[in-house]
RNA sequence: GGGUCGGUAGCUCAGCCGGUAGAGCAGCGGACUUUUAAUCCGUUGGUCCCGAGUUCGAAUCUCGGCCGACCCA
């Protein structure tokens, strides 16, 4: 590909020249070249040398091989100072006439911001202290053909940070560090899965049924076998399958996808990590839940006390476990748990903050539907829901002692729902009717209520062991931990209007 | 969907009491062998988001629209 270069339609003068640049490039015959192999990072060498005397570094001659971006260029007249940034960090290199040349020196001034450079060299420290490689030899790599945003501000555009991440990630160390801890968050957590004695698996990404979730899914369509499949809202109902497949202990880390608006909290696509456990139940759960989130702050942040948008967070205190009309009643202690219990009240109440309701809904699910409207966004410390209706989990196990209710939790941290697990329904009969409920409300309009999956009933009636499982959104738990305030902050491409 | 704020050079922003646009960075030319947001001198660069209106005259005022951020539902 040395063909002439078709003008893009936002050319401006600054890319012109640069494009100039990079034709004399090409007529000297070695443009883009591949064979400079890069032996050390920036970031590692100011590790080990940066405690390093002047003197020590002048008589030691450590030769080194740098390669990256270009981020920071000052020109003198028979010598040049450059900053060189690459995956680890950046180090100052510094070229004079003596050391690299003229003919190099003369090269690096008609370099530009942005440009990938090849740096041979050894260690010094300039008078001030800085660790920089005093270059031998010099190349460049890469011509970078657009500018780079502004050197000090960097790019402060949150939509082109978005829609432009690369850009976000050259220039903002802020934004690199949140997707390194993201990684690291999500590498505990796989550790701490592993080290509990779970297997990792993968189930399907498209589904003939959607289930699993109460939710939206997107549609797609399989041209060969010509049917309509789903993008997963949940992979639940196939990891309950590897359960009774005898997979025991299994997690899975990966993509959801849900039909639904964008918002700070929202995106189409987010990742869940879902795990389930043969002989657990939602009590055994939590406590888990509990170490997981715990190791993972000190995993990613090296404590369980931080601050989240200004206001402090403790991960290390045990994690407060209340009933839905109990978590309600104690952050509204004027509704009576008479009140609470009258179907008539709570739809009034619920009609005057301006909810939906639906004539479906018994005592349980207006008992959640006021929780979700007047409580939920105020529970700031770690807090377990529990007990919620069995009519808005339909997949869950329902209580011994009062089988209206299920066994089920959500944690919620910030007022922010984090993970969601119960002690799951291993009554193929019960499991049944529970998804006829489900198909009648469908019916009945709600969008979001649930297929009958006859295969999974069919998977039940093999046996599944009692059961716990419980999902964990990725996405949220990585804002808590990197302090962002939306999780487009968290996901390195969001989804955007197009352009 | 409602409210608030915003959209001006490649980037970060000023200008908004109406008089046809500015700074810093980046670029280009020059000086400079330890700079570090290098410095100094000179200089190129604009659909002021779009459309209509008011006006002798609009980046600026009015209306409508588009896009975005934040808050609320």
């Amino acid at each position: 590909m040395t063909d002439v270069p078709t003008p893009t339609l936002d050319e401006n003068h600054l890319i012109a020249e640069r494009r100039e640049k990079l034709r004399e490039w090409r007529a000297s015959g070695k443009a883009f070249p591949n064979d400079f192999s890069r032996e050390n990072f920036a970031g590692r060498l100011d590790e080990l040398y940066n405690t390093k005397s002047k003197e020590e570094l002048e008589s030691a001659q450590i030769s080194v091989k740098v390669a990256g971006r270009l981020m920071l260029k000052r020109v003198m007249g028979k010598a040049a100072f450059g900053t060189i940034q690459d995956m680890s960090g950046r180090i100052q290199i510094f070229i004079s006439i003596n050391d690299a040349g003229e003919e190099a020196l003369n090269a690096y001034k008609g370099w530009d911001l942005g440009d990938i450079l090849g740096v041979t060299g050894v260690l010094m420290k300039t008078n001030t202290g800085e660790l920089s490689i005093k270059a031998a030899e010099i190349r460049l790599l890469t011509k970078s053909l657009r500018p780079l945003p502004e050197k000090f501000h960097g790019l402060t555009d949150q939509e082109q940070k978005y829609r432009q991440r690369y850009l976000d990630l050259i220039t903002n160390e802020g934004s690199r560090m949140t997707f390194v801890a993201r990684s690291r968050m999500t590498q505990a957590i796989r550790n701490y899965m592993n080290h509990h004695g779970f297997l990792e698996v993968e189930t399907p990404m498209m589904h003939p049924i959607p289930g699993g979730a109460a939710a939206k899914p997107f549609k797609t369509h399989h041209n060969a076998l010509d049917m309509e499949l789903f993008l997963r809202i949940a992979p639940e109902l196939y990891l309950k399958r590897l359960v009774v497949g005898g997979f025991e202990k299994v997690f899975e880390i990966n993509r959801n996808f849900r039909n639904e608006g964008l918002s700070p909290r929202h995106n189409p696509e987010f990742t869940m990590m879902e795990f389930y456990e043969a002989y657990a139940d939602y009590r055994k759960l939590m406590d888990f839940t509990e170490g997981l989130l715990r190791h993972s702050a000190r995993e990613a942040l090296g404590t369980e006390v931080f601050q989240y948008q200004g206001r402090e967070l403790d991960l290390s205190k045990p994690f407060a476990r209340l009933t839905v009309i109990e978590a309600i009643h104690q952050y509204h202690p004027g509704y009576s748990y008479v009140q609470l219990n009258d179907p008539d009240w709570l739809k009034e109440k619920l009609k005057a903050l301006d909810f939906k309701v639906l004539p479906t809904m018994n005592v349980g699910a207006l008992q959640f539907a006021l929780f979700e409207e007047t409580t939920e966004a105020e529970l700031w410390e770690p807090t377990f829901i529990v007990d919620y209706p069995a009519e808005v989990s339909p997949l869950a196990r329902r209580s011994d002692s009062d089988p209206s209710v299920t066994e089920r939790f959500e944690l919620f941290i910030v007022g922010r729902e984090i993970a969601n697990g119960f002690s799951e329904l291993n009554d193929p009969e019960d499991q049944a009717a529970r998804f006829l409920e489900q198909a009648k409300a469908k019916e009945a309009g709600d969008e979001e209520a649930m297929f009958y999956d006859a295969d999974y009933i069919r998977a039940l009636e093999y046996g599944l062991p009692p059961t716990g499982g419980c999902g964990v959104g990725i996405d949220r738990l990585v804002m808590l931990l990197t302090d962002a305030p939306s999780i487009r902050d968290v996901i390195l491409f969001p989804q955007m209007r197009p352009e």
